[in-house]
RNA sequence: GGACGGGUGGGUGAGUGGCUAAAACCAGCAGACUGUAAAUCUGCCGCUCCUUGCGGGCUACGGAGGUUCGAAUCCUCCCCCGUCCA
């Protein structure tokens, strides 16, 4: 039997310097970061998404950014298959992989793995968005109700997505979503996951978040959203959801004011904080440090945890995670 | 000085005698989430007490009085704000 190999995951809120710390560490144990984030696979979208820029790699290789273009459409297990390539990559090579993550699923997907459930379906898609259109969502719960009352009661009536998701596997699968999911995920084999949490004090992080969007406005992000306008990229291509995107496009074609534009997306990048928060606070096995990941001192005490754990990575890793 | 309009909970703002601790929205907080997840959805949101209940008490609609069984809602005076006339 193989031996566990360390695996490093620093998870956190955005703007919490989790790409700081991640190079930092990465530098100094032999590592290579990993991000595990589903807005900077995303060629061309670099700024708004904070893509370490390539000074901020500190000559550390990077994997699994850039990997799309804009009108591509990605998902969780996708992410898992790629990923699991580079970490079989770094593993042969002996590098230490520093995930860092801002989507808590991605990680979940990649560590606990997925039920071996049906990719999705756009035709299918089509014709049940087209029903919750006419119907309301309630109907599409009405529809998993009778496919598998125990998954109807766990989804609220009006979660779309997460419907329109459930019954899709149901018909695609044959069986049951509570089934497919009951028949277990296989977890990520061969890696003994370390988990370390950025979790600054809320005020500071908003903060912080209003200076970093104003920051990026001042590193070009209108030029670059204009130059994605101009290369033809379609309001409706994923990227331009994101946070910011949407907003900016809605500015440099008239329809929102600069400054509203500014305060709409410093509120939806501290709600989106918030959301994360609620998802990493579950997350099992995080050592929390209370600061900024560029904090020398915060740098410090999460360099000092991991020398303790990495040289016994069995023991650690034996341990319930 | 005069004529109107207006002052409501963190914000915007509805409410013209009881069903109102006060709509709605926003902000905020908490939570859910196994393939679009920077998505989507849920709950709470004056203070307080407990036997946590469609429970009790207190405070609240600029201020002070008054009418009424009962007032954010009606009356009186006062203080602010906006517009217009002098």
């Amino acid at each position: 039997m193989t031996s566990l190999a360390p695996l490093l995951a620093i998870v956190g809120p955005t703007a919490s310097g989790k790409s700081a710390l991640g190079a930092w560490l990465a530098g100094r144990l032999e590592g290579e970061v990993v991000a595990c984030d589903s807005t900077q696979v995303y060629r061309h979208f670099d700024i708004g998404t904070a893509k370490p820029a390539p000074d901020e790699r500190r000559g550390i290789p990077h994997h699994m950014l850039d990997l799309l273009e804009p009108e591509e459409v990605f998902t969780a297990g996708e992410y898992r298959r790629r990923a699991e390539a580079v970490l079989e990559d770094l593993r042969a090579r002996g590098r230490l992989p520093v995930l860092t993550v801002g989507t808590g699923l991605y990680l979940r997907a990649l560590v606990e793995g997925l039920s071996d459930a049906p990719t999705r379906s756009e035709e299918l898609r089509a014709r049940l968005d087209a029903r919750a259109d006419k119907r309301g969502p309630e109907h599409l719960h009405r529809i998993l109700a009778r496919l598998d009352p125990a998954a109807a009661k766990k989804i609220a009536p009006r979660d779309l997505p997460k419907l329109v998701r459930a019954i899709e596997i149901c018909l695609l699968a044959g069986r049951p979503v509570s089934e497919v999911y009951g028949s277990g995920r296989p977890r990520l084999a061969g890696f003994a996951p370390i988990k370390l949490g950025l979790m600054p004090p809320r005020a500071e992080l908003y903060l912080r978040i209003e200076r970093r969007v104003q920051a990026m406005l001042e590193c070009g992000w209108l030029a670059e959203v204009r130059a994605l306008i101009a290369r033809g990229v379609p309001a409706t291509a994923k990227p331009f959801q994101f946070i910011g995107y949407s907003e900016l496009r809605a500015h440099l074609e008239g329809r929102m004011g600069l400054e509203e534009a500014i305060q709409a997306i410093q509120q939806a990048t501290r709600r989106y904080a918030k959301r994360q928060i609620t998802w990493f606070r579950k997350e099992p096995g995080v050592e929390w440090l209370a600061g900024f990941g560029d904090d020398p001192a915060i740098a410090a005490a999460a360099l000092a945890y991991l020398e303790k754990h990495l040289a016994a990575p069995r023991a650690a890793g034996g341990k319930a995670v």
